[in-house]
DNA sequence: ACGCAAATGTTATAACGTAACAAAGTCGCC
DNA sequence: GGCGACTTTGTTACGTTATAACATTTGCGT
């Protein structure tokens, strides 16, 4: 039951800042993320970049890593697949995703009472997280049954 | 973007009686869930079935499905893992999981702040949510340095 | 120019998960 | 008992996601 750990997570910026600090290959990837409308797997944005050069599933990951590093690309573990963070000073160590089922959209937010309860959780359990994910799965509004 | 879904979470029973109803193959592999340390890759429980006659991915992938809709058993997406549920009365639709990197435990708990934060969103944002997934990442007190 | 560190490129393979179909068990019902 | 419908199980083959390991190139300070 040993288990090690990845790199995530950790840099502060802002995103305006932290944008102009890309590699080509991060560039290439945020581009991607940016301009698609919900998540997309590694294997689709290696399709999206190969043209540009980009050729083999380690190079997107690696991109991927720094981008999720940065606090400008979230993995959202429920669908294997990964998005741009819209937040501006996001870094990345509490991210909330409401999924919708049918469309497959992820919309990301943050919230108050959600920071509370997993401070306050953390303290009382001594703890000592590194960053929470928190996923909610269900029916966007625009997907639900008409009334 | 269009997105199907999977079955999961819907039956209500308390543990005790859902037990009762095992099939076969699904008592095997939440008999090893139980008897874990620890979360089990899909794979590592095929190897514990193995013997007893469980031969391939699709028929644990099979009991492992039908024992989250009891919730018996709870996929933690982070880890692509699974363990056996040990709150009583829990259908699977609301789980919280504290993630130590370190020796990989993973802890389970129900939080009434978590769900009232929930709930509030949901109504305040017309989402139709069918079932939420919290995952919180560091170090579990027996992993941290000394002081 | 040299050396070091970061980033990139490449191959092969590991790990995770599912489609599709066949066979066997379960149960109600006439 | 025999029939039919449904559930569970068994099996093969394959698809998808992710990483290990190593070679090469690039950027940059001195």
């Amino acid at each position: 039951m040993e288990h090690p750990n990845k790199a995530e997570a950790h840099h502060t910026h802002d995103h305006a800042g932290a944008k102009n600090e890309l590699t080509r290959n991060e560039r290439l990837v945020h581009t991607v993320l940016e301009g698609a409308d919900g998540p997309l797997g590694a294997y689709a944005i290696l399709d999206a970049v190969r043209e540009a050069g980009m050729r083999s599933p380690p190079q997107v990951y690696r991109a991927l890593e720094r981008l999720q590093q940065r606090g400008l690309a979230h993995r959202i573990e429920r669908l294997n697949a990964f998005v741009a963070c819209r937040r501006d000073e996001c870094d990345g160590t509490a991210t909330i995703f409401a999924i919708c089922e049918n469309c497959g959209c992820a919309r990301e937010f943050a919230d108050g009472t959600f920071d509370g309860f997993v401070t306050d959780w953390m303290r009382d359990n001594s703890f000592a997280m590194r960053l929470s994910r928190c996923e909610l799965v269900g029916l966007c509004l625009a997907c639900q049954p008409p009334s």
